[in-house]
RNA sequence: UCCGCGGUAGCUCAAUGGUAGAGCAUUCGACUGUUAAUCGACAGGUUGCUGGUUCGAGUCCAGCCCGCGGAGCCA
């Protein structure tokens, strides 16, 4: 019968059973074929350690002088790291070893024997440049390994999530005719005999397929041709964004803390190994069990206030030195990074900022009836520093309100005019929200550049490798 | 675009204006229980570029190039 677990093996008994390193421990006393990669080698005159890997895992493969023939041995002490091999030991319990066994080699099959492997074994990151030149190979090194492993467990979180309450996969187009938002920068790139440009965020489509299917969820990547560079930034990304019709902000922000608190939770349950890799402190991530705080802009203006008087009073060198950024935009203006940061120190734990003023939010924002100077948007800010991972709200769903924001923001008519038809035909209220997957990614990894958290990182000034 | 910091060996960093240095990595050697092994040895350099001051510049000055961090904008 089809195993998914498992990958089509070699059936032939005559020669040994391959398994993962991450399988070994289940098949003490056999003899195994491990298949990968030299991660180091350490030994003496007559009995060498060769770690090995293979993606699942890392296993200690004793290789005693007597135990293979002079030639092999021989070899393998001048194996370089990352040659690839393939081993064939027996399983046996060992007591100090980080997985419980280790191998011992009965015979040793180089497919290649590496010279100069350019990344060293070392687990602080002194140079992040340097080794972004080398990602290609540098996503074989543990801290790395870790990250990627733990985007892998988000991602797919995030599409059980959605999938358990319903929603429907709705993919949005990458080329688009023009801007969604109207005021970021966007890539724009030939398109036969036109002009197109790569999407920056799939949530106007993401509204037709939410009077079609009720509740969908576009996930795909994003660009912006913003030049920024900070290490919260990404030219691409990815973004989930769930857009529900019928629901209004208050729902909004039950299916973001929803989503954020699964994904979080998932991550700390799947990912421990990972998480001790990156020897990440994960009390207040445990902390997305309670309920986030739900603030309005207008209380925020007064909570940072007193923040910035707290922290300049506090004596503490780096709070002080935040206080003076803390509210630097002014009243009535976005929040700054300063603000995010003092926001996260204060609540340690993701809080959802709501209701900011409408000239700072976009031109779909619906404005709230009880005062119109504001509109019914969510933020979601991560504490630790990451700040903003999810923004969205209510969309606007009066024709007449949104063909006069079209106008205002100087949105070419022709280019929008299919959007402005969900609200001529059947117009409901809705919403939904976008979360960036690399900040969320870089929160529960306690990664210091969201650049780490996605395989090949597309900055300002960086498309290679 | 603006502000700040930086550029010396493959990597991380030293060096009052006076012979260019160390640790790690590489290479070679020693060791039968190492966990980023340890110990010993060899090798490794157009000090980002151009010009200037000086008997003498990695160091001081001017200009340029490149990188990083932050702001703005955003997820």
């Amino acid at each position: 019968m089809f195993d998914p677990k498992h990958e089509p093996r070699n059936t032939n008994h005559e020669t040994p059973m391959h398994y993962e390193i991450r399988e070994l421990k289940d098949h003490v006393g056999e003899i195994v074929d491990v298949r990968g990669w030299l991660y180091n080698r350490r030994g003496s005159g007559k009995i060498l350690f060769l770690q090995v890997r293979d993606g699942t895992g890392t296993v200690q493969a004793v290789m005693g002088k007597n135990d293979v023939s002079e030639a092999e041995f021989n070899i393998g002490k001048g194996l370089g790291n990352e040659s690839s091999v393939i081993v064939t030991a027996e399983v046996k319990t060992e007591p100090r070893s980080p997985i419980g066994v280790e191998l011992h080699v009965k015979k040793l099959n180089v497919l290649q024997d590496v010279k100069d492997y350019p990344i060293q074994i070392s687990e602080d990151v002194p140079n992040i440049d340097w080794l972004l030149d080398r990602r290609h190979l540098w996503v074989r090194s543990k801290v790395p390994h870790a990250i990627l492993k733990v985007r892998s467990e988000v991602v797919q979180a995030i599409r059980e999530f959605y999938y358990q309450r319903g929603f429907v996969l709705y993919d949005a187009p990458i080329f688009t005719p023009a801007s969604c938002e109207g005021v970021s920068t966007l890539f724009e790139v030939p398109y036969f005999d036109e002009k197109a440009y790569l999407t920056q965020s799939g949530q106007l489509y993401g509204e037709t397929g939410a009077m079609a299917f009720g509740k969908v969820v576009v996930f795909g990547p994003t660009f912006r041709a913003e030049k920024s560079k900070t290490r919260r930034h990404l030219t691409e990304f990815w973004m989930v964004e769930p857009e529900v019709a019928f629901l209004e902000l208050d729902g909004i922000m039950d299916l973001a803390e929803d989503q954020v608190r699964y994904v979080v939770t998932r991550a700390l349950d799947k990912c421990k190994e990972e998480l001790k890799i990156l020897e990440r402190d994960t009390s207040i991530l445990e902390r997305v069990a309670e309920r986030f705080p739900r603030v309005s802009y207008g209380e925020m203006q007064g909570v940072l206030q007193k923040l910035k008087a707290d922290f300049a009073a506090s004596g503490d060198e780096k709070l002080v030195k935040l206080s003076g950024d803390i509210l630097k935009n002014g009243l009535g203006d976005d929040l700054g990074a300063a603000d995010e940061t003092a926001v996260g120190i204060h609540y340690k734990r993701p809080v959802m900022i709501h209701r900011y003023p409408s000239e700072v939010k976009a031109f779909y924002m619906k404005r709230d009836p009880a005062d119109p100077n504001f509109v019914l948007c969510v933020d979601v800010i991560a504490p630790e520093g990451v700040g903003e991972v999810i923004g969205g709200g209510q969309r606007a769903d009066d024709l007449k309100y949104l063909e006069e924001q079209v106008i205002k923001h100087k949105i070419p008519p022709e280019t929008i005019d299919w959007y402005l038809d969900l609200r001529r035909f059947g117009s409901v209220p809705h919403g939904g929200f976008g979360m960036g997957v690399e900040r969320c990614v870089q929160w529960i990894t306690g990664c210091e550049h969201v650049r780490e958290t996605i395989p090949f990182p597309r900055t300002i000034y960086r498309t290679k490798p």
